[in-house]
This record gives C-alpha cells, structure tokens and sequence, in this order.
DNA sequence: AGGCAATCTAATG
DNA sequence: CATTAGATTGCCT
C-alpha cells in the first residue's frame, strides 16, 4: 500500500488549481483538473501543504514555475503509477524534453527506442497520444510539450485541456501568445 | 486541401 | 479474453 499524499496546488491555470500527490519517493501523480478525481484513492483526504514538507516543497517548486521563476522542475518523479511502455516513454520524455522544447508524437516514439522499426509512422505516435493522454504526472513529464507532427496536437480534458496547453506552450515561448500554431 | 486506412496500448465489460 | 476508444501519420484523389 503506498503512501499516497494529496494536495492542492493553486495556479494561474484556466482550470484554476492543480491535484498532486507525493509519496516518499517522490511525486506520484498531478492533474490539472481538480474536479476529476482520476486515480484517487477513496478514503483519501487532501493535506494540507502548510503542513507538510514534502508538499510544500512541491507546492514552492510549482509556484514558482508558474510566475515564471523557475523553469523546470526539480522533483524526484514517483514512476510506480506507471509500467511498461508508458512508463519508457515517459521517462524519455522527461529527461529528454525541457524547456521551451517540443518533440512530435512520432519523434517521442522513435527517441524512447519502444517501438519497432518499420512500422508506419503514425501507429507508434498514436500510441505516444494515447500514453501521454494518460499522463499521470502532468507539468512535471511535459506531456504538455509533445506536439503533432502538423501542428499543436490534442490534449485530454477537451477545450479546457488544450487551453491549458496552449497556456503553457506560450508561457515557455513554444507558442507566439498572437499567433496560432496550427500554420 | 480534404479524406481514408493502418497500427499500438491501455481500459473496460 | 475480446472489444472500444484515443492528444497521429502519410498517402491518395
């Protein structure tokens, strides 16, 4: 049974604030939508992050990341919520795509080496979408960062999910603030 | 420019 | 165990 500690982050995001959960080895999962409880446990209560030091660790880091002191984040990554392919590329994701970087779908496929080489471009970026929809670990694996191939991609939570991405590309200068990306 | 088929993983009944 | 859905791609018309 793991230890899972959730909290409350309040962000400048258009979905206001964030869930995050932290465990003794690090942070095991963050959803932008508060609302959604995905991967709650039941019978779990919020902490308080004034009153714990691993969240209010983790809540420091995340504000200052979203006033723009900080760019990227420096937490242990709890990766036990994830497995196999997922969690390979998500890793790859998140050593290899920092600040201000994007990576297509298809590119993120071919960089975390899960895939077989020879098939069709788009079978392994689909599943890279499918992977990074289910991100568990927003904002800290920059699922945010993954792009398509021929413009800004998708993002899960329908519009106010890809307001949030936008939101954040544009923050990290990816995204001209006037301008659309999809060309 | 717009439409279509191929292919992979995770989640659910 | 089988079926469904999902944040894609590249090629063809």
């Amino acid at each position: 049974m793991m230890e899972l500690e959730w909290f409350t982050v309040s962000t400048p995001l258009p979905t206001g604030s964030m869930r995050v959960a932290v465990t003794a080895q690090g942070v095991a999962a963050a959803a932008f939508n508060p609302r959604e409880s995905v991967g709650l446990p039941p019978g779990t209560e919020l902490a308080d992050p004034a009153g714990d030091r691993r969240a209010a660790a983790v809540a420091a880091q995340f504000a200052d990341y979203f006033a723009g002191r900080r760019q990227d984040l420096d937490l242990p990554v709890d990766w036990r919520l994830t497995s196999g392919v997922q969690r390979t590329v998500l890793r790859t994701l998140h050593r290899s795509v920092g600040w201000g970087r994007t990576i297509t779908y298809g590119g993120l496929a071919d960089l975390s080496g899960a895939f077989e080489p020879g098939l069709p471009a788009g079978a392994p970026a689909r599943t890279v979408g499918s992977i990074a929809g289910s991100c568990p670990i927003s904002l800290l694996v920059p699922c945010h960062r993954v792009v398509a191939a021929d413009g800004l991609g998708g993002f899960g939570g329908g519009a106010e999910g890809m307001a949030v991405k936008r939101w954040l590309l544009t923050r990290e200068g990816v995204l001209d603030p006037e301008l659309d990306w999809t060309g």
